[in-house]
DNA sequence: TATATTTATGAGACTCAATCTCACAATAAA
DNA sequence: TTTATTGTGAGATTGAGTCTCATAAATATA
């Protein structure tokens, strides 16, 4: 999806939620899209700050919920009482492993996980609205220092 | 296992550690293997002070740090911003259905999901530690009304 | 047992991510 | 435009968790 017709499904969003369009979001949301990394809400305040960008923290957390709920941004936790956020536009699902040295995410998928996952919901007779599956341990890279 | 059964493996983790055994540590211990529930640092500490029982917060935050360094609990973290720990002492391992109406926790097994997510970290070559699989959604109970 | 040494405890101060407040500003509707 | 509505932002507030350090308790030593 190009930018154009990024913001343009934003801009729905938006209308639908009878939200109104201001630079602050739009600028929020193109700064997320922007990176495959999961961002702090302090690091994109941060950033938009440092281009100029009129914003507060109060709107930086307040639109990252607005993106979750959308779905444009998918809201990670770690267990280190920090929200991360990443880019759900044109990335597809996926799950994450965690390295307990460096800090270092990576994403993994597995179709027959999911498949299982979907299966207990069944059988516990559970709607399923989302999920978090979380693999912590050594990277490659950290084991070999 | 039995109560004084636990209480000589705690004295004996305690002693490796080269920690005192304080009436404190005991109580945090017996509070939390006493149900199985999972339990805020906050319950515990109100659940104790209305037994009667000395014991400060931070006391409370520290032990259970310890209580999951000796594997005596597990910590839970549903991205609420508390931390809630459950015993792992005669509890097999199993993750987590959260209901997000009511907030009851189901717990479940599901092998196969184990053996995958092995196979996943000797794929990365990333060395496991522990991890958590959550799935969000309703409840039966919570569906039905 | 008495004393010395070491470690733990607890009240409250502090930290920090996140939320709230509310006067003012910006957007959209009339 | 004008009016009505919603959003923004600086700073205050909240609350879980951590830190401090004087005192207390547990263990080691004599």
């Amino acid at each position: 999806m190009d930018k154009e017709q990024l913001k343009e499904n934003f801009a729905k969003a938006l209308k639908q939620e009878k939200l109104k369009r201001t630079p602050q979001r739009f600028a929020i949301l193109e700064e997320l899209v922007s990176s495959d990394e999961h961002r702090e809400c302090t690091d994109i305040y941060f950033a938009l700050r440092n281009q100029g960008i009129s914003v507060s923290r109060a709107t930086v957390y307040r639109t990252m919920d607005m993106l979750v709920k959308y779905d444009f941004a998918r809201r990670l936790d770690i267990g280190d009482g920090i929200a991360r956020y990443e880019s759900k536009v044109g990335v597809s699902h996926h799950d994450h492993l965690i390295c307990l040295e460096c800090g270092k995410i990576i994403e993994f998928l597995n179709r027959d996980i999911e498949v299982l996952q979907q299966s207990i919901c069944n059988d516990f007779d559970f709607d399923m609205t989302r999920h978090t599956h979380q693999i912590f341990g050594v990277c490659p890279d950290c084991k070999s220092k």
